[in-house]
DNA sequence: ATAATAACGAGA
DNA sequence: CTCGTTATTATC
């Protein structure tokens, strides 16, 4: 049924007439009378028989095209369960909007929608009779040829890859598919944004050629997103990518899923109930008999516990092979005042990051500056070490109301009055201040007679060309350069390493490590300088690009203060007798904590709970009973339910 | 939304 | 104790 209330989240029986029994296959939509009205549904399989005792008839089928394929329904509850959310939901999320005349061009080019695809075997052949793939650049990691052996040999190898810098990663994600293609299975690669998308598929039309492959994403018309979506479906297309609306993505014979930079908060869904791409692939993966690849310059903790609970292995180089490729890093402190040479100190940069760049320019190579978006909320930090201020009870964050008001947590509302830093014992708090914009304006004034681009927000180059030149970029709009940059400087990191958020540091090392791999290798004079203390282990984990370590670090981190991906989350938002209402009536695990109220935006409130990973799916179907039970005794005010948010506080 | 069903209370 | 009215709940 495609309602989305909580409560009517199950399948109905309905009789199928005579007319209607050659088009009503499952997956099928299908228009149904259900409570006196008509609603749009699902036909999820055919029964002979029946539970209940007055069967209404289907009303009709709205297209004899089966647009939602069974290992998709699968997923799609699954996600749902994880999620506490309703299959209706995921299902929109899923399958996109009908678009007539995009389908009647395409199934009238190819009839039938349920036979094996044409060019694609339908049974295992031998491993040793498919032809092998060229491993290319996955030689440089040890395990990398055997993955693509894995891959075109159709076993579901799961892997956890650590680029290295410099890494033309959308060609070693179009030799992973082409692997795949050749094992005679599909696939899907999910990128964050449409620029990673081009990359990816210019790199996969090179290997694969055209034709073989669709892209899908939201960015796309209507008409055109359904005319991949049904190309995809009859199989007249192995292999899917796209930005996440992709995840769902009907693949025949699917044999491997993939994300690239899985850290990237684009790959999370917006809309109920805000499932993640990451976790939505794996969850395909391991439904199915598929491969996964989890890649990125650097690692989140949610890839880090793959690795660590042994679901996945990692893919990474050797030591002396990182060594060879990284650029000279430095850190350098962010005082202005300490710069000797007229140009920096107008540029108001810190010394080291002014010869740099110049050294670069004189050279005839381009230069990468990386400068913070604006608009980040401050949080508190200590005033003496700048360690972050947690509150002392639940480890949520501390903010000030005021400037001169007492600090309070974030998460459980506890005022701290007599807060000390645990690390210095310091009394005095700060808030961060961001001022970002104006250093990267004043650079070009600082180097006159050299071109200067930028690239953020409103214009987002995809590449410049080589020689001399400034690039300023914000986060994830740094365009790539043949050759690589002569240098790459990271300015502002006190602004990024702030953040009010628990993926701070794995944040600004993600952004980091995407500007410092387009320099080019320290040995053929690339350098980077990243204006921050070299002490802080976002930092040290940039210099050394070792984001393993940092992923490790950070997961220990979350399983002592009791943060995800070390423990299940949900957040329950919204008027704060609706929320209070709805955990009344949950069924909660006995471990489960609750945690707060504290104010959300629009005079909502927000609540937490928190139970061992063990303990998840309880958790959800707890809280979607609850909302259930809500929904059907029609509560007026909504609950936003969402498990795993993103943001925490 | 709306129909069935359960719960309730006033008047016989 | 019955009938009419109102909360409750399920909706194939």
């Amino acid at each position: 049924m495609d309602v989305p209330l909580p409560h009517l989240d199950r399948p109905f029986d309905y009789l199928v007439p005579e007319a209607l029994d050659a088009d009503a296959r499952p997956g099928v939509r299908v228009k149904v009378r259900f409570a006196g009205q008509l609603v749009d549904g699902w036909l999820l399989e055919r029964a002979e028989s029946s539970e209940h005792p007055k069967l209404a008839y289907l009303e009709k089928v709205v297209s004899p095209v089966p647009v939602l394929s069974p290992e998709v329904a699968r997923l799609a509850r699954a996600v749902a369960d994880r999620y506490a959310g309703s299959l209706a939901d995921v299902l929109r999320l899923a399958v996109p909007p009908r678009h007539a005349r995009a389908e009647k061009a395409v199934t009238a080019a190819d009839a039938p929608t349920t036979d094996a695809p044409a060019g694609v075997p339908s049974g295992t052949t031998d491993a040793d009779a498919r032809a092998e793939v060229d491993p290319r650049g996955w030689r440089d990691y040890p395990a990398g040829p055997a993955l693509l052996r894995a891959l075109t040999g159709g076993r579901p190898a799961r892997a956890v890859w650590s680029a290295l810098p410099g890494e033309d990663w959308a060609d070693r994600y179009a030799d992973a598919v082409a692997a795949t293609v050749a094992g005679g299975r599909g696939a899907v690669v999910v990128v964050a944004d449409a620029r990673d998308l081009d990359r990816l598929d210019a790199a996969l039309t090179a290997v694969l050629g055209a034709g073989r492959h669709v892209r899908l994403t939201a960015a796309d018309g209507p008409a055109r997103r359904y005319r991949s979506f049904l190309t995809a479906l009859t199989g007249d297309a192995e292999v899917v990518i796209g930005t996440r609306a992709a995840m769902f993505a009907p693949v025949w014979r699917l044999g491997l899923v993939a994300i690239w930079d899985d850290g990237d908060d684009l790959h999370a869904e917006p809309r109920a109930p805000y499932p993640h791409a990451r976790d939505v692939l794996l969850t395909r993966a391991q439904l199915g008999d598929t491969a996964a690849v989890v890649g990125g310059y650097a690692r989140t903790a949610e890839a880090q516990l793959l690795v660590e609970t042994g679901w996945a292995r990692e893919v990474v180089a050797d030591r002396a092979v990182v060594r060879a490729r990284t650029p000279a890093m430095a850190p350098t402190g962010d005082d202005p005042q300490l710069a000797r040479d007229p140009g920096a100190a107008s540029a108001r940069l810190p010394s080291l990051a002014w010869t740099t760049a110049r050294d670069a320019l004189r050279a005839d190579l381009p230069v990468l500056v990386q400068v913070p978006r604006r608009g980040y909320v401050p949080s508190v930090a200590c005033a003496d070490c700048r360690a972050p201020a947690r509150c002392p009870h639940c480890a949520g964050p501390l903010a000030l109301p005021s400037a001169q008001g007492t600090p309070a947590c974030r998460w459980c509302g506890r005022v701290a009055a007599a807060y000390a830093c645990p690390e210095c014992g310091g009394r005095r708090l700060r808030a961060s201040v961001t001022g970002a914009r104006r250093t990267a304006e004043e650079l070009g004034r600082a180097f006159p007679g050299v071109p200067v681009r930028t690239s953020g927000r409103e214009e987002v180059l995809a590449a410049v060309p080589g020689g001399a030149g400034l690039v300023i970029a914000t986060p994830g709009a740094e365009p790539v350069v043949d050759g690589g940059y002569g240098a790459v400087l990271l300015l502002d990191t006190w602004a990024l390493l702030t953040r009010a958020d628990l993926r701070a540091g794995e944040e600004a090392l993600r952004r980091w490590t995407a500007a410092a791999a387009l320099a080019r290798p320290g040995t053929a004079g690339g350098r980077v300088v990243v204006v921050a203390d070299g002490a802080l282990a976002p930092v040290q984990a940039l210099l050394r690009w070792d984001s393993a370590w940092f992923a490790a670090r950070e997961l220990a981190e979350r399983r002592e203060l009791g943060f995800p991906p070390a423990v299940r989350m949900a957040s329950v938002t919204g008027a704060a007798e609706a929320v209070a209402d709805l955990l009344a009536g949950a069924r909660l695990p006995g471990d489960a904590e609750v945690l707060g109220p504290v104010p959300a935006d629009e005079g909502r409130e927000r609540m937490l709970v928190r139970v061992p990973r063990s303990r998840a799916a309880a958790m959800a179907e707890a809280l979607h009973a609850a909302a259930g039970q809500r929904s059907a005794r029609k509560a007026a005010d909504p609950v936003r339910l969402q498990v795993d948010p993103l943001i925490l506080f």
